[in-house]
RNA sequence: GCGGGCGUGGCGAAAUUGGUAAACGCAGCAGACUUAAAAUCUGCCGGCCUUCGGGCCUUGCCGGUUCAAUUCCGGCCGUCCGCACCA
């Protein structure tokens, strides 16, 4: 009879060994000689105190490929830390009492209790926390240099502030124009800010992304949209005669539609132009317009449904191409400061908004593009404007040409002008990271009365949170500590105070994997960069890895990391989520999954035996309740059933359905895997008959089913390489009996076997390996080598077509000529009656596919 | 509104060179073993028709290219995601 496998018992101990021969530290640069090098790494976690099953999934699939290149001979670095710094650690504070350093460190060590549970071959050795003195100390040396380097600027900025938590917020945070943990509606504020110019590499964080082939197509296109990048022509409006006392000479737009000059009818501003805000002061009725425009909501809703609104200042201004044409400026609210020069010219007959604004306050409409095979003395525009192709008339020296050519030329007069020219333009913004809170790194900047900003000396670095704060009061305890924030001026001696911002935590992510990289010696940074395979979610497609690929171009740029690309991840898989069916009680109140018991066919909560209502299969989420413990499966079921699981029903990029049966399937094929090993024969009791074609036909088998493996997991298809075990072990298991057992090519395959199992459930291949009687870790092992010759097949079976609908099969020798294969499909009586004496037209044969016979 | 993805059995899916549609798993059904249950094993499992040989239909819908389309092209429908008054 066979034994059970226990992975309770197994897991611990081989977690031990694994542990006590330390074989998944990574060897520095210099000791690896040819080897070549895999940097593995999945996006490092938030340590909020458990694992989700979400984590499994990502961890799983990073220690997949992990193990598969350790195995294939590379040298992998396979680290893991954790992001630290942020919010959830003050809101603990204020609801606890708890210090958030003492609440992060406590969570850090719970959760790393867990992952030990999973048999992740990770190296712990480079671990560091973005909370670690040491961490942020050289973060903030990376600050100093940037600010040397010219890519910091300090500047003011509308921010979003929270009024109750005295704090700014980033734009995510910010939920239906409400602070998301406060509830209090966000004020715009002017701040003086920290920013990172990442626009200075708005051209190359945009031009290579086409370099990154091993990155998801949707990711490239997000980022692409992101930084926005449009081209048009920026230029200057000179105000007409009779309002030359304005304060400036002009007004400088931005358009990408220059083609349309003609049919300009009015300019309108933003109504944060510094134009507007100087104006308000003096014009009657246009501060209380200002604060109609501020009084519309943030949210996605509010701006749907946002009236246009005018306010025409009785400017004008000259009309560039038109002698003594004039253009009303108005001041209109759905023109953004934040982007181009904060003013457009309108043309009305080419753009909805415009169209619609010019309507409301009776302004021109002139049409200047024309439609095809549309009639010049007709053509109108209505309610709706045409913003489709052709050709452009009521235009002077543009008539007659197709838009892009007209765009050229109104360009080039504009220039020759003096007026304007050519620009480049991008969405994308400066990213400020100043933050006032207190978990986060401080800015290491000394603000002094006479000297300005001073950067803290590096000798003076780091600058180290204060233990001794208090959150019994909203807003910063650094900028309300007694003592901390005053020191003398650096430069000058004179008392001063230290910024008391800190920096964005995003900050934080966007470089410790140079630094997982640098753990072995200083110049390791630029042997193990770039990341080879970065692990993570989707929801960081824009933020965490744009801002990851501005600071390693910013850190080569400051002579910091030597990496030619400036690309911190070669490749990058984005994997989906996990999910689960959620359910409500007769009360209507969400349950968890753990509250549901089977009765029958139906389901009922366990506790009162109400029948149970079974909702949506949706993202696990604390409100819904819809969430399963990680815990509690590797208790009840073992971590290689729930890394197996999390693998095995879904391709990685799409979500995968959590189920308690799905959860039992896979633990009854790690038993089913167990009874292949548990009593194996051992090689001295081979037989004579051993070599049969049944044993060549179980080497093939075996030498396929690694093939097989090898490309899908390469591929990240792990569901597809968890089908081929399937069938794997389906075929091993019949091999067990009949032909004298095929001794030796069995045991081939269970060798084979164990290590491909290693990457998915590496304790159970440990103990297969073992009772093989293996000496040495099958973690350690190397992957098993494919003969080639064995791939190949001495008779292949070709389906024979007639008019494309398959009839025959016929089974032939590969390298079989097309003559005979044809020979043999006409001879084939299903194909005979098919064509039933009919002219056969003609015969395709693809050799080694397909045979279609046309009639 | 703009951009991108997805749509295949009851369910998750496979078919990564345009070449046998539905591999593998989950659920289900039938059977074996058992006093019984659990566990395990075997078989069936898209639809319609069948004279039991097989035949016809089927990858969201409509059309196209091709000897051949889940795969390529065009249009539509549905759904999910991202961005959004971006000039």
């Amino acid at each position: 009879m066979t034994s059970r496998y226990s992975p309770q018992e197994a897991e611990p101990r081989w977690q031990s060994a694994w542990s006590d021969a330390d074989i998944f530290k990574a060897k520095p640069g210099h000791e690896a000689g040819d080897q070549p090098k895999a940097y593995i790494l999945e996006m490092f976690p938030y340590p909020s105190g458990r694992l989700h099953i979400g984590h499994v999934r990502n961890y799983a699939m990073g220690d997949v490929v992990a193990r598969h290149k350790r195995a294939k001979g590379f040298n992998v670095l396979h680290p893991m830390g954790w992001d630290a710094f942020g919010m959830p650690a003050e809101n603990a504070a204020m609801q606890r009492g708890v210090h958030p350093g003492t609440w992060t460190y406590e969570n850090i060590a719970a959760m790393k209790a867990q992952f030990a549970k999973l048999g992740l071959s990770l190296d712990w050795s480079r671990e560091f926390a973005t909370c670690d003195p040491d961490y942020y100390a050289a973060q903030q040396a990376l600050f100093l240099k940037f600010l040397e380097g010219g890519l910091v600027a300090r500047k003011s900025a509308k921010v979003n502030w929270d009024p109750v938590d005295h704090t700014v917020l980033a734009n995510e945070q910010v939920v239906d124009g409400k602070g998301w943990r406060s509830g209090a509606p966000v004020e715009q504020r002017e701040l003086t800010q920290w920013f990172f110019k990442i626009t200075d590499y708005a051209d190359s964080l945009l031009e290579d992304l086409q370099t990154l082939e091993r990155w998801p197509d949707k990711v490239r296109t997000m980022q692409a949209n992101w930084i926005g990048r449009s081209e048009g022509l920026q230029m200057k409006f000179e105000f007409s005669a009779e309002a030359e006392d304005t304060r400036s000479d002009g007004i400088e737009i931005f358009t990408t539609r220059p083609d349309t000059l003609f049919g300009a009818s009015f300019i309108a501003l933003s109504p944060d132009h510094p134009l507007t805000l100087a104006l308000a002061e003096t014009t009657e009725g246009l501060a209380d317009f200002r604060s109609a425009c501020a009084a519309v909501g943030t949210s996605e809703e509010a701006i749907e449904k946002a009236e246009k609104i005018g306010f025409d200042t009785g400017l004008r201004v000259k009309h560039p191409f038109l002698d003594g044409k004039t253009l009303p400026v108005w001041i209109a609210n759905f023109v953004l400061m934040g982007y181009g020069t904060g003013a457009i010219f309108g043309c009305p007959a080419h753009d909805q908004r415009d169209l619609d604004f010019a309507r409301k306050y009776n302004l021109d409409v002139r049409p200047v593009v024309l439609p095809q095979g549309a009639d010049a003395d007709d053509f109108d525009v209505a309610a709706e404007a045409y913003t489709g192709p052709g050709t452009i008339f009521n235009s002077d020296f543009l008539n007659g040409l197709p838009i892009e050519d007209a765009k050229r030329d109104a360009t080039r007069r504009i220039s020759d002008m003096k007026l304007g020219e050519a620009r480049i333009n991008y969405r994308l913004r400066d990213w400020g990271i100043s933050r006032q809170r207190y978990w986060g790194c401080p800015i290491p900047i000394i603000h002094c009365r006479t000297c300005g900003a001073v950067p803290v000396p590096e000798a003076d670095l780091p600058v180290v949170l204060p233990e001794d704060v208090s959150f019994d009061q909203p807003g910063n305890p650094l900028d309300r500590h007694p003592t901390w924030k005053h020191v003398p001026c650096p430069t000058c001696g004179e008392a001063a105070v230290r910024e008391t911002d800190t920096l964005d935590t995003f900050v934080d992510s966007s470089w410790y994997y140079t630094r997982f990289a640098a753990a072995s010696g200083k110049d390791d940074a630029g042997y193990w960069m770039p990341v080879d395979q970065y692990v993570g979610g989707v929801e960081h497609a824009v933020l965490h890895l744009l801002y990851a690929r501005f600071f390693t171009r910013a850190m080569r740029d400051c002579g910091l990391l030597d990496l030619a690309s400036g690309e911190p991840f070669a490749g990058l898989f984005t994997q989906g989520m996990v999910t689960h069916e959620t359910y409500r009680g007769a009360d209507g109140e969400w349950l968890s999954p753990a509250d549901i018991e089977r009765q029958g066919d139906k389901l009922v909560d366990r506790k009162t035996g109400a029948a149970v209502a079974v909702g949506p299969i949706e993202k696990m989420s604390k409100s819904k309740r819809n969430t399963v413990d990680p815990d509690a499966i590797i208790k009840e079921f073992g971590a290689d059933v729930a890394r197996w699981f999390v693998l095995s029903d879904s391709p990685p990029e799409r979500d995968v359905e959590w189920t308690q049966s799905g959860a039992e399937g896979a633990a009854r094929f790690v038993q089913r895997i167990w009874s292949l090993f548990a009593e194996v024969p051992r090689e001295e009791t081979k037989t004579p008959t051993d070599d049969t074609a049944a044993a060549t036909a179980l080497q093939k088998i075996n030498h396929r089913a690694v093939a097989s493996i090898d490309e899908t997991i390469e591929g990240f298809r792990f569901n597809s390489s968890v089908a081929t075990i399937h069938e794997w072990v389906a075929k091993l298991k019949k091999a067990e009996t009949g032909e004298a057992s095929l001794i030796s090519a069995r045991l081939e395959g269970l060798s084979m076997l164990a290590r491909c199992l290693t990457p998915f459930m590496p304790h159970l291949a440990e103990e297969c390996w073992a009772a093989l009687g293996k000496t040495g870790l099958v973690s350690e092992a190397p992957w098993p080598v494919v003969d080639k010759a064995l791939l190949v097949d001495d008779e292949i079976v070709l389906p024979v077509q007639v008019n494309g609908k398959r009839r025959a099969e016929i089974r032939v020798a590969p390298d079989t000529n097309k003559e005979d294969i044809e020979a043999l499909a006409f001879s084939d009586a299903a194909v005979a009656s098919q064509i039933d004496g009919k002219a056969v037209k003609k015969v395709i044969v693809v050799p080694g596919r397909i045979v279609n016979i046309v009639v």
